[in-house]
This record gives C-alpha cells, structure tokens and sequence, in this order.
RNA sequence: GGGCGCUUAGCUCAGCUGGUUAGAGCGACUCGUUUACACCGAGUAGGCCGGGGGUUCGAAUCCCUCAGCGCCCACCA
C-alpha cells in the first residue's frame, strides 16, 4: 500500500471496486462458496419509476444491505432482490405532465403510443435508479432483476386476478367508489389522502326538518334521510315517506325554484345523533357511507356527479358545472328560496388523490372488488402466531387495526398505464343496464375471466372478445413482489424471504397484502421480520418529497463525499426515530473513512511484507490485552446489534472502538512496542489482525473503503474479496 | 374522535428493564507540526435532561398531569 498520499478519494476506488465485485457473481447467491442450508433473503421494497432515488431509498438501502452483507460474511446464502414497481397511477401521472408540457395530450396520442412513451420514461428512470444503487455500492443481485411489469411477473399476476375470482373472492359490481376526476380513475382507500380544509356547514329545511351538510350540491342525489334508531327525536318518522318541499332542477338558472317531492325516512347506526340536526341526507351515488346506509335499507342510487366531476342531467338546470361552481349557486338559490336556514364556518377533512392531489369525488361505477375478510385474517394470524414480527412491535397496531376494520379492496382503474385485467368481454352482448344499487350482476354482460382471450365467445359465438380496457391497482401487483415473476428453482430456493425492511407510511398498502399473498399463493408468509425505520425529514421537520422540492438526491452527497461518508451518515443518524437530516454526520463518516485508510497505511507499512498467520495473537503486554478484550466485545455486540436491527448503535459501538480504542490508544503504544525487539513481532500480529477483523466488522457499513485496503492486504489464505470473507 | 411518537449541550441525536462526576457527532475555545492521519492529537467550555406533582434510599430513566411539536387511523354528513 503506497503510503504517499494522505486522504482517501473514494473517487478513484468506488465505481472501480463495484464494477469488480458486479463481475465477481458474487451478488448472486448462487455462486456463493456457502453452506446450502442458511438462506438470509430480502426482497427490496420496489423504488417506483416516477423519478430517481431519494435519502429515504438510501436509507431503506443502506439498513438492508447492512443485513445482506453481515449476513454473507457469516456464511449465509445470501439473496437481494432488486427490482422497480411500474406504479401505475403514479408514473401515467408523472408522465402526463411531461407531455403536457410538450404541448401533448394522451388522448390525442390514443392508448398505445402512450403507453409507449411511458416504456421511453421507465427505462430512462429505471436504469437512474439502478445506477443510482450500484453508486451507494449495495449488493443486490442484478441478474435477477425485476419490473413488476416484466413478462414473467405479468403472469403471475393474472394468475393472481383469475385464481382469486375462480375462488370467489373477486367480483365485479356496482357501487360508489371513490373516483379521481382528475385520474380519471377509481381509487382504493389506502390511495386517498386528508388534506384538512375550512369549509361550510350548511343547514337546509329539508320538510319537517332542518339538516346539516357540507355538499348541498349532492342534494339531487338524495334518497332517503336517516336518523340513529335511538333517536327519540324523530322516531315516528322511521319508515315513513314525507313529502319535502326542495330546490327544483328545472327552468332557468335565473329564476330559483322550488318542488316537492317525496323522500323516505329509515333508521340507521351509521348516524351519529350528536352532530348537527341528527338528521341526514342519504346520498348513496356520492358518498360512500351513504352508499352502505343505502345498500341495508335499499335505498336507490342517483348519479348527479359523473367521472370528470361535473353535475349530470339529473341536476337539471345545474348540468356540466363543476362541482364547486354548482355549490357556489345552489346555495345562492337555496337562500333565494328560503331553504337555507344557517350556514357556519366548518373545518374537515377533504380526501384527495394521492398521487394528483385532486379532490374525490365518490361516484357509482362499475369496478372489480377483491373480498377481503377471509385474506384479512390471514395477515392478521400471520403476525398474532408471530411468524411474521413486525418491529418495532407498536406498528403491529396500524397493521391490526386495518385488517380488522377492512373493506373490500377496489383493484380495477381506468388508467392505461399497468395490468390490464384478464377479462373479457363479448362484443354482440348489450352492456346489462344498471338499474339500481345492487351488485351481484350475475354474468349478464357476457364477459370470462381467463389468463387468455378465449378463441370462441361464449356468448355469441361469433365475435372477437374484446379485453376490458381496466387496469389494475398498482398495489395488486407489487403485493405479489415476493414471489411473482421467480423461476420454479428459485422459488425454491429464495421463497420465503428473511426480512422485510420498509417505512411506515406502506405497512398496509404494501406489507400487508404481501404477507396475505405469499400465504394465498405460497403457502407460507413471504417473510419471517419486517423493520419499519424512520423517516427522512428535513431540518425543520418537514418531509422530504420531490414535489415539495424538499428531497435530496444521495448521489449528491455520493459525489461530494463517497458513497462509504454517505451510508454512514445515514446509518449513524438512523436511530429508530424519524431522523432531521444532518449533513454533519456524512462529514463525520468522510473523516471515518479517511481516519480507517490511515490507519491501514500505518499497520501496512509497520508490517511490510511480513506474514502473519490468521489466528488470534497471544497478548503480550497489557496494552494487547486491553485491546484485544475491547475488539471481542465489540465484535459480538455489533453483530448482535445487526441482528436486533440496531444499526446505529453497531455503528456507534464501531466507530467509537476503531477510532478511540485502536487509533488513539492501541497505535500509539504498538508504536513504543514495536521498538522493543521483545514485541516487535507479537504487536505487528496484533495489529494485523486487530485491522484486518474491524475491517470485517465495519464492512458492511462502509463497504468501498474496507475492500479497497483489504485488497492491498497481505495475509495468507485470503479471499479474493473482504465481501466475502468469513467473520467468525 | 382514536392510536403512536417526540421535547436531553449552540445544532442533530444517543442514553430511558431506575444507581457512581448525563454521552456522541458537528460546531466553539486552548495547546500541540514526536516519522498513519490537520479529514489529526491532548484538553476546555457548554445541559436545574419541556413545566408541575408523585413513587423510591435514589429518576433524564417508572406513574400522574399540564404545555408544545410531529405522524397515522376514523363513516360526525
């Protein structure tokens, strides 16, 4: 090792070093010199096409790289599998506005030449992204990469679809669901967000009663009112009609109206007496809780919003005005007539796509539904047996919670971008008219769910079947992630998985329905733990996101200060909690890094061409004895610590024993030892071997600089990488 | 409305199954260029551990309460 130069340039060894252990097959299990038996396997939670990488993915990188190569070191088959999510609403989003800024419109391009501007987008940010990992150095095995749209995977996932609906679990119906307007698209509600928002409730004569309402515009939708059958209040309305007097839909926009018509009254839990009047409208076209009142007391569905968020005929004089606009004027009117007794300032919640960010609109429509009751209990069992544990343990209360309060999963979309679902439908077949609320259509609409398009039609027997245009929920796919797209070996080999380590904010949308999956399709749980860290923020506590312009880049910091400076920074912040993000700690990793390398030189030189065997050195003075007790008992502490997922505080435990312990102390006095002809020969084994075993211990946090020295190492029987040396 | 978490040095955070002078990184200050490293070494300063109450021989650590901050869930229209 030339001992000219004084600082570490991670530039001139990283990318030089990957290329090489890429090369080795080493990143494959497969070509691991390992026992059979331990299987160490994560699968990487799929970064999403939308863009690049940010700290979040370098931290969720950095934490299951830490597992992988500790576990390699120790003798583990180890599996790491990369891969990207086609994220479906997400990237057609992201997508759309490039084009929009172009001056291009998907509709003007038509369906295919969309989609394929979206394959263009994809592999640009899917080879970023890629780069992006192999830059922060982690050792996933890239030949068997994956994108959750990939031939292989696309199967599986139509598989998914037609194994479910063969079960009875999926279904198709129509019912009010909640609808993008924006998108285009349904959403499931895991896919909505709560934007808080000052709004107005607005209280209406409504016949005998007055009530409370946030949406008058929903009015003409109205199909019943409903009040808590422990309501004394209105108790002899119960079960009967009444007729109301309300704002007419029709003549002129100018002139407001009234009519009368009829509305009938029906008692229901779902209303809470405390709020408001203790009355409500019943609207099961446009809200989703209305809908359930609707569907137990067979209320019909009236649709006066439709899919671009604008009143339809049913209302009348106010068709084709926006949702907002038509507020605006039925309120106008409903003071003009009187049926507005009061309105008062009210703050709620608004749900908003969580993607676009544009307000829902629940509207009816004909979706595919995935019935989650007996698929919910599965993923609870799985964490109550403690197959899968989940930590820190407090998340197994979101994930409870969910499962236990869960609805029926709408999995379809109406957006081009993903799986389009084997469904297909015969052409000569009129579309079954929908006439109310009832969703067991029964297959009157002439379609067959299969992994092909059938060569006859059933129906008819004559037409080409046609394949519904629907696509399915991004999660549907990526909750597959586990085993969808795996050869029948590696399935074999590499299902279950060992760890899971993901954010909080997927725990449902993601973790979940991977857990449920594995157990439907593979028979055991994909994995055994899942680690949920904290959460990148900025300085001032805000969170990190592109469209805030609040994220970073880690290639940034890559560039600035190397890839080794960058996971130790983040790994030494990453306490469990959500972490403020301090750029001092990469510049403590980048002195770490520089502190190791010198260290190294100095060791290197004192031994020269000298070989010393690998055993553990016999200490001679106290100073050995001393150093020797502090490098085991951080040794078997940090290997603990990773395997208790303390992977700040192994760091910690290290740097604190390499630094201080070793440098400070140990070099200093093997210094005056290594000038006494009686310990010259026992402190340079000592020092050998002290360096050459921190070397091990801090490789798999800082991985390029460690193989760089152990590459210029000389000691008998090495391997030809310190990533795959033993750590005994 | 429910759940979870946070409040410790100037900044970012450890410590919290209770026990000697409360720690780290970064920053500040003082010395130091003895042949690994100035991306260094030896030191120093800086904290009534958010407020109040309680349990205990003893609490940053346990309990109660108040205040502030953050996140998640939820069918108060």
């Amino acid at each position: 090792m030339e001992p000219i130069s004084g600082a570490y340039d991670p530039k001139t060894t990283e990318a030089e070093l990957y290329k090489k252990w890429e090369a080795s097959g080493y990143f494959n299990p497969d070509n691991l010199p390992v026992s059979q038996t331990k299987n160490y396997v994560v699968y990487m939670p799929l970064p999403n096409v939308t863009g690049t990488l940010h700290m979040g993915h370098a931290l969720n990188n950095s934490f299951q790289d830490i597992v992988i190569r500790s576990h390699r070191m120790r003798g583990y088959r180890t599996l790491y599998l990369p891969g990207t999510d086609h994220a479906g609403i997400a990237t057609q989003f992201v997508v759309e506005k490039k084009l929009k800024k172009e001056g291009i419109n998907k509709f003007d391009l038509g369906r295919e030449k969309f989609i394929g501007k979206i394959w263009e987008w994809k592999n640009e940010y899917g080879n970023i992204i890629y780069d992006q990992l192999r830059k922060l150095g982690v050792s996933c095995d890239w030949s068997r990469v994956r994108f959750t749209m990939d031939e292989n995977y696309a199967k599986d996932v139509k598989k998914a679809f037609v194994h479910y609906h063969d079960k009875g679990l999926l279904y198709r119906g129509y019912r009010t669901v909640n609808w993008c307007p924006r998108c285009g698209t349904s959403l499931s509600d895991l896919e909505l967000e709560y934007k808080e928002e000052q709004s107005k409730l607005y209280y209406i004569h409504y016949g005998p009663f007055t009530l409370a309402t946030t949406r008058p515009e929903t009015k003409f939708g109205d199909t019943g009112l409903a009040v808590n059958p422990k309501d004394g209040r209105y108790k002899d309305y119960v079960g009967k009609e009444l007729e109301i007097e309300s704002l007419s839909t029709e003549g002129s926009l100018d002139v407001p109206a009234k009519k009368k018509n009829k509305i009938i009254v029906v008692a229901d839990d779902a209303v809470d007496m405390e709020f408001g009047t203790g009355i409500v409208k019943v609207t099961p076209a446009h809200d989703l809780v209305d809908f359930e009142i609707g569907t137990r007391h067979n209320l019909p569905l009236v649709q006066v919003i439709d899919e671009t968020g604008r009143m339809t005929e049913r209302a009348g004089k106010y068709a084709g005005m926006k949702t907002a606009e038509a507020r605006e004027k039925i309120v106008e009117d409903l003071k003009a007539t009187g049926l507005l007794e009061k309105e008062e300032e009210y703050a709620h919640n608004l749900a908003v796509c969580y993607r676009c960010g544009h307000a829902i609109e629940p509207i009816p429509s004909k979706q595919w539904f995935l019935k989650m009751d007996s698929l919910a209990k599965t993923a609870l069992e799985s964490v109550k047996s403690g197959r899968v544990k989940i930590n820190p343990e407090n998340f197994e209360k979101p994930y409870t919670a969910w499962l236990e309060n869960i609805k029926d999963w709408t999995v379809s979309r109406q957006i081009w971008w993903g799986h389009q679902i084997p469904v297909w439908f015969c052409k000569n077949q009129k579309e079954f008219e929908i006439k109310n609320q009832k969703s067991n259509l029964k297959n009157e609409e002439g379609y067959v769910v299969s992994m092909e398009k059938p060569e006859k039609c059933p129906f008819c027997k004559t037409c080409e079947m046609e394949q519904s245009p629907d696509v399915l929920d991004t999660w549907f796919s990526s909750a597959l992630w586990p085993f969808a797209g795996l050869s029948e070996s590696d399935l074999k080999k590499y299902y279950p998985g060992t760890t899971l380590i993901t954010a909080r904010d997927i725990i449902n949308l993601w973790v979940a329905r991977m857990i449920y999956s594995g157990t439907e399709f593979m028979g055991q749980e994909p994995f055994r733990n899942v680690l949920i860290h904290g959460t990148i923020l900025t300085k001032d506590g805000k969170r990190m996101s592109k469209s805030l312009g609040t994220g970073i880049d880690p290639l940034k910091y890559i560039e600035q200060f190397g890839a080794d400076a960058t996971r130790f920074g983040i790994v030494w912040q990453a306490t469990g909690q959500d972490i403020r993000w301090d750029e001092t700690a990469i510049t403590a990793g980048k002195k770490f890094a520089n502190k190791i390398w010198n260290a190294s030189r100095f060791v290197l030189t004192q031994i020269g061409d000298e070989l010393f065997p690998t055993n553990i050195p016999e200490p001679k003075t106290e100073a050995d004895k001393i150093i020797l007790e502090a490098f085991t008992k951080v040794k078997e502490s940090s290997v603990r610590d990773i395997d208790a997922f303390e992977f700040s505080k192994a760091l910690h435990d290290l740097y604190d024993f390499f630094w201080h312990d070793f440098c400070d102390v140990y070099l200093e006095t093997a210094k005056l030892q290594a000038a006494d002809d009686a310990t010259k020969t026992s402190t340079k084994h000592m020092l050998v071997f002290i360096l050459r075993e921190s070397l091990k211990l801090l490789h798999p946090f800082v991985p390029f600089v460690t193989e760089e020295i152990y590459q210029r190492f000389p000691f008998p029987e090495k391997k030809v990488f310190l990533m795959v040396e033993t750590l005994v």
